[in-house]
RNA sequence: GGCCCCUUCGUCUAGCGGUUAGGACGCGGCCCUUUCACGGCUGAAACACGGGUUCGAUUCCCGUAGGGGUCACCA
C-alpha cells in the first residue's frame, strides 16, 4: 500500500510562512528561506505568515526574537499578519495529541529516559538503525505502574511507503517503516517541535511549505499526522513541499560561524552591506533564470518561482556579494548614503558635505566602509597624516611643484573642478611635466593618500580655503 | 552505520538528446585615465567516473566515487 501526498493544487490561496527559532539570529540560511518564502507568496498574490517556534523556551531568548524582526524588517520582508508565537498555543497542541490519543493513532508511552538510552545504545552496539522499537505499542497502559509518567507517541504505519512530489526536489519515497513512533507529547504534557509545526501550519492555512532541505526527512515525520488527523476530522490536505538545499560555507562544509552564519546585522553593521545588494544576493544563491544577475525587489517578485530553485547545495560567496553590493551602492540615493556613512565615521562627520562628494565616492568602494574611509580626507584636521607611499611622492621635486601650484592656483577665481582643471593644465603644459606630475603630490597633500577620486573634484569639494591650506602646507 | 538528497569553469548559475557548453563573480591582459575605482574589449577556466538506452548523450536509466542532510521527552 503506497500513499501519495495528494497535492491540495487548485486551492483559492497561496499562503507560505517563515518559521524560526529565536536561539540565534537571523543567519544567511534563515534569510534565504524567508526571502523565497515571501516571494513564492506574492508572486502568486497570496499570503505569507511569520511564526516564532520558540517551544524550547530555555533556549528562545527576546534578543533573538528582535533580532530575527528586524533582520526581515531590514531585508524588506513583510508579513501579512503579526508574528505567531508557538509557545502560546502549547493548549492546542495538547488537544491535537489527545485526539490522536483518543482515536487510536497515538498511544501512551511508559518507557524512562533511561530505559530509552539503554535501548539506542543496544542498536549502536548491534549496528542497528536507531529508532523507538515500538515497546508500547500495543501494550495494556494498565500494565504501567501506578503514577507512572508517560509520553504519548504516534502510531506510525509499519508497512507500505510514502512517497513526497517536492517542488524542489522531485519524487522523493521512503519506507514507512523507516519511520518511528516518534513522540509528540512530552511527559510534562508539553508538545514536541514535530506536533507543534503541523498543528501549527494547519490552523495558519499554510498550503506551502517552503523550507530548508534539513527538514525533507521530517516530511515524511509529519505526513502520517496530518493523515491521522485528516481521517479523524476531514480538511487537513497535505501541504505542498518545497525543500530548498542547504548553503555551504566557501570550503563546502556547513555554514559556520567561521564563513557567514552571522546574523544578517552583521553584514549591515560590520561589512556595510545594502539590504538590496543582500537581498539580490541571496535571490541568486540557489536560483536562477537565464543570465539575468541584477535583480530588483519588484522584479523579483515577478519572476520568482519554484522550478527556478536548484537541488544542489550553494557555497556562500562573499566576493560576490560585495560585487554585487557595489552596483547597488553606485544606484543607491546620495542623501541615504551620506546618513548612513556619517553614522560610521561619527561626529566629525560633515552630512552636507557628504552627501555632495557622495557621487565620486560611492562609485570606488563595495561597502559602506570602504566609502567612509575614502571620505576621511574631507574631515581631516592639518597638519594631515601622510601615508608612506604619499610621503614619498612629495620628496624631490614634490614640494617645489607643489609651490608653484599652490601659486597659481592662489590666483584663480573660477574655484570650479573645469576651471581648475584647465589651469593646472596649462602650468603642467608651462612645466613639460604629463599631469601626473602635479596631481600625485597635490594628491598626497590635499589627503594624506595615494588613491582619491579626481583631484580637481577634490579641490572643489575642500572648498578654496581648505585646499590652498594643505596645498601650502606641504609646499617648499 | 541505516535512511534520504546532491554532483556543469575555483564560486553562483544557463542548458531541459544534436550548442564553438552561454552569462556572472573572482583571476590575467588591453583600452580609457591625474591615482584608485567605474566602464569597454579580451584571455585562461567546467559537464566527477564507469556502464547502458539512442543514429547521437552534459541532458534519460543503473552503478561507483565524492559531498551533504537526518536519525533526542532540540527545533
Amino acid at each position: 500500500m503506497a500513499s501519495e501526498s495528494s497535492n491540495p493544487g487548485g486551492q483559492s490561496e497561496v499562503v507560505t510562512r517563515f518559521a524560526p527559532s529565536p536561539t540565534g539570529f537571523l543567519h544567511i540560511g534563515g534569510a534565504r528561506t524567508a526571502l523565497f518564502n515571501w516571494l513564492f507568496a506574492r508572486h502568486h498574490g497570496g499570503r505569507t505568515l511569520l511564526r516564532i517556534e520558540d517551544t524550547d523556551r530555555k533556549r528562545s531568548t527576546q534578543e533573538a526574537i528582535d533580532a530575527i524582526i528586524e533582520g526581515l524588517d531590514w531585508l524588506g520582508l513583510d508579513y501579512d499578519a503579526p508574528p505567531l508565537f508557538q509557545s502560546d498555543r502549547a493548549e492546542r497542541h495538547a488537544e491535537v495529541a489527545w485526539a490522536l490519543l483518543n482515536a487510536g493513532h497515538a498511544y501512551k508511552c511508559f518507557a524512562t529516559p533511561e530505559e530509552l538510552e539503554a535501548m539506542r545504545e543496544e542498536q549502536r552496539a548491534n549496528k542497528k538503525p536507531l529508532r523507538y522499537d515500538g515497546r508500547w505499542r500495543d501494550r495494556d497502559p494498565a500494565e504501567a505502574p501506578e503514577g507512572t509518567p508517560f509520553t504519548i507517541r504516534l502510531k506510525t504505519p509499519n508497512e507500505g511507503e510514502t512517497t513526497i512530489h517536492d517542488r524542489v526536489q522531485d519524487v522523493v519515497t521512503v519506507k514507512n517503516d523507516e519511520i518511528d513512533d516518534y513522540i509528540i507529547l512530552r511527559a510534562d504534557g508539553t508538545p514536541t517541535y514535530m506536533l507543534a509545526v503541523v498543528v501549527d501550519d494547519h490552523d495558519m492555512g499554510v498550503t506551502h511549505v517552503i523550507r530548508g532541505d534539513d527538514h525533507l526527512n521530517n516530511a515524511f515525520r509529519q505526513l502520517p499526522i496530518i493523515r491521522a488527523m485528516n481521517a479523524i476530522e476531514g480538511n487537513w490536505p497535505d501541504p505542498v513541499y518545497a525543500h530548498i538545499p542547504l548553503i555551504h560555507g566557501s570550503d563546502g562544509a556547513k555554514l559556520s560561524k567561521r564563513h557567514g552564519a552571522l546574523g544578517v546585522e552583521a553584514y549591515r553593521d560590520e561589512f556595510g552591506i545594502l539590504p538590496e545588494a543582500l537581498f539580490n544576493y541571496l535571490l541568486r544563491l540557489g536560483w536562477g533564470h537565464g543570465d539575468r544577475e541584477e535583480i530588483t525587489k519588484q522584479e523579483a517578485v515577478e519572476l520568482f518561482d519554484l522550478d527556478g530553485v536548484g537541488k544542489s547545495p550553494s557555497r556562500f560567496d562573499i566576493k560576490k556579494l560585495e560585487n554585487l553590493n557595489g552596483h547597488y551602492l553606485r544606484e543607491a540615493d546620495d542623501a541615504r548614503l551620506a546618513a548612513l556613512v556619517a553614522a560610521r565615521i561619527g561626529e566629525t562627520a560633515d552630512l552636507a558635505l557628504l552627501e555632495k562628494a557622495m557621487p565620486v565616492l560611492k562609485v570606488r568602494a563595495k561597502n559602506l566602509n570602504e566609502v567612509a574611509e575614502g571620505a576621511a580626507f574631507l574631515f581631516a584636521k592639518r597638519p594631515l597624516e601622510m601615508t608612506e607611499k604619499a610621503a614619498q611622492l612629495l620628496d624631490g621635486d614634490g614640494r617645489t611643484i607643489l609651490r608653484k601650484i599652490c601659486d597659481r592656483l592662489a590666483g584663480e577665481n573660477d574655484w570650479t573642478s573645469e576651471a581648475l582643471e584647465a589651469t593646472t593644465k596649462a602650468l603642467a603644459e608651462e612645466q613639460g611635466l604629463g599631469l601626473g606630475k602635479l596631481a600625485q603630490p597635490m594628491r598626497a597633500a590635499l589627503t594624506g593618500t595615494t588613491t582619491s577620486p579626481g583631484i580637481f573634484d577634490v579641490l572643489v569639494l575642500l572648498g578654496r580655503d581648505e585646499a590652498l591650506a594643505r596645498l601650502d602646507a606641504q609646499a617648499a
